[in-house]
This record gives C-alpha cells, structure tokens and sequence, in this order.
DNA sequence: GTCTATAAGTAGATAGAC
DNA sequence: GTCTATCTACTTATAGAC
C-alpha cells in the first residue's frame, strides 16, 4: 500500500486519538476534542472516518501488525532455543501491555464491549488468539527439544498473560497515583515472574 | 446503625445501579436509565445521591465490609494450616472477582480513574490493600510453621491476583461471546492456578 | 480536503409543588 | 420523599460554501 498523504493523516490522526482515548476514555473523549487536538475541524474529522465508533475502530486495529510481526520473527528464529525465545517472549509482553498503546487498551475495550461487541471480537481474533498462538508455538517446540513439561496450554496462557494483563490495568487504574511505580515496580515484578514460570515450564516445579 | 427504609432503598439503588455500570459502564449509564430502572424518579435519585459521582462512589464502595470480613475471618482460625487457608483464600479470590458486582468492577474503576481519582484511592486503600495484607498473613503463618518459602510479597501478590483479575477483565471484555465459558475455563484455570501456586509456594519450585 | 454554522438529541442537575 | 417540568451545557453528526 503506497503511503499518501492520505494515510499518513490518516495514521497521524489515530495516533493522536488513541492518546486521549487512554487519557480520558471512550465515552470521555468528544469528537471535538479530538478535532481540536488534531488540529482540524470536525467536518473534516468526519470525512477521513464515518463516526467516533470506526475511529475508535481503527485505533484498536493500528499497532496490531507490527507487534505481531516481532513476535513472529521471534518465534522463526533457528539460532536459538525454546528457552530464550520464551524468555525473549515474555520480555517483549511486558514491554507491549505496559508500554504500548495498543496493550493498554484492554479497559477501554471493556468500556465499549457492549456497545460494539465487533471491537471486541477484533481485538480477540486478531491480536489476542494469534499471541496465544505464537507463544504455543514456542512451548511446542521447547517440548520437542526436550525442554519443557508439556503443560496444558490453557493454563499456561492463564499464568503467562494473567500477571502481565493486571500489571497493565493496575497501572491505568492507579495512573495518578505519584508512587506508581513503588506500587507496580514493573522491572522487578517482570523478573520474578519469568523465573517462576521458566522453572515451571522447565519441569523444575511441581512434586 | 439501624437499618430504616431510608438505608434500604439507598442500598436497593446501589445494588441497581451496580448492574446498570457493569453492563454498561460509567459514561454509557445515565441517571435518566438508573432512575427508570429504580422505578424512581430523576429528582427523587437526586435526593438519594447529590450526583453521578457520588452514587458510583457508593456502588465501589459497598460490598467492601463482607468481602473482606469474609477473608479477615477466614485468616484468623486456628483450627487449620496455612496451606489449607491458602487454598480456601485462592478459592474466594476467584469467586469475588469472578461472580460478584465488586470484583467485576475494575474495569469500571479504571475508566472513571481519571475524572474521579478519589474512587480509584478509595478502593485502592479500602479494598485491594487490605485484601494483599490479609494474604500476606497467610504467608506468614505458612513460613513460621516451616511450609512455606519465605517469598518475596510483591512477586507473590503478583503471580496470585494477576490471573484471577486478568480472568475477570477478560470475561468482561469478551462478555458478548456465546462460547465465553470455552475461551475461558473458570474452574480449570481455577484448579491449575492453585496447584501451580501451592507448588511454588511450599518450595516444590525453583532450582 | 477543509472550513463555519447548525441541526437534533441527550447529558447532569434543579425548581418548586405536593 | 416524591413528583413533573425545565434549564443549560454538551454530544454526535451533517449541510453546504470554498
């Protein structure tokens, strides 16, 4: 797809939005707040996208992609084992649900989820099953190898995505608090809950 | 503090409009929607609750002093171990985020947290601290009597309410989904949640 | 593609009678 | 305590000129 000026204000104008819409909420944030902070009318606001719904839409959609497509490289990589890619994985989940816009999104579409269940059913078929899908690729081949306990993959998505997910929310319910981070200390509970879970996988827990 | 039909319809409103916000959420429920569904009118509503805010407020709030009565109980018998009070303490975890309007609200809280950064302190320090407190006497007991690891409570505190609030965010979330019970397994999860944690807990994890 | 102006409707909140 | 009627401000969205 070539790259006009169209799509680029396009991309410029969701970018934007998607701040206030994590700042203020979906229902929190007008039509004429996000021209004003676009720098635009609302008229022309309204002939790049047909209703606040499509926008919010499509910044749930943008950033998909890309995070995705890490990932993916991550799990084809042939120079290195199950053990550092899940290490690898876990790391770069940390990084997408606390830092990312896209991952801190999961309350705004809570928010909006009965208002446009097309959102949500988006949001699981094409970021979150295909993330679940990755990180079993991994577990399957750390199986093969002879590496790790053949878990069920339910549970094992559950205690992975679980403790991220939560950090990410405590963190956007909390945001005002000024001691946030000796709250949610992200680092340090990042590196103990990739210890655990690589003992877990690893066969080195359970009797 | 005697309970006059004054409190009782106070009480029948809340537990509403707990309803109406969990469907719905903050912004997408009116007072105009709360007051019909109240069989009441707006001005009446208005004599109830000075506002809005206030009556969300008072819908966090209650639920509170039973939850975690229900927990503080549980912590202080003697006539079990610490094991046993951890796995009963995980069990109601799961129910209370799960099943009742308080546990569910999370999402809610982070949408108003913003606007209203009062509630967001208040369930905070009235609700979730407790709730870790009370958990971290449980791992005092069990590493006094010599059957627990001594862990450390961030970490811990992490790995236990990260699937368990991840879980609720999710069946909220994708509450619109007919197969929501397939994707996902409460009990399941529940069971290998608990086991994995029992595990870790008791030092049956970790090189 | 962008604008100003405005339509059409809904929000939270209140006045004042009973 | 409850009601009807109403206010003001703001919402999404559009019409039509440039």
């Amino acid at each position: 797809m070539k790259e006009s000026a169209g799509t680029t204000r396009r991309v410029e104008i969701i970018e934007i939005t998607t701040g206030l819409f994590l700042e203020n909420g979906f229902s929190g944030t007008s039509m004429a707040a996000v021209a004003k902070a676009c720098d635009i009318s609302k008229a022309s606001l309204y002939h790049h996208f047909p209703g606040k719904d499509e926008l919010f839409a499509a910044c749930v959609t943008h950033g998909y992609a890309t995070a995705l497509d890490d990932l993916k490289r991550l799990v084809e990589r042939t120079d290195i084992g199950a053990t550092e890619k899940l290490t690898q994985a876990l790391e770069r989940f940390y990084s997408s649900m606390i830092a990312s816009p896209v991952g801190r999104m999961s309350p705004l579409i809570a928010e909006v989820s009965r208002t446009f269940p097309g959102v949500a059913r988006a949001f699981h078929s094409e970021y979150i099953a295909p993330q679940y899908a990755l990180l079993g690729r991994i577990l399957d081949e750390g199986v093969a190898e002879g590496q790790f306990s053949d878990l069920d993959r339910d549970i094992f998505y559950h205690m992975v995505f679980g403790p991220i997910v939560t950090l990410s929310l405590s963190r956007e319910m909390f945001a005002t608090f000024e001691d946030l981070d000796a709250h949610f200390p992200v680092e340090k509970l990042k590196d103990g809950h990739i210890r655990l879970l690589l003992d877990w996988v690893c066969g080195r827990v359970g009797a």
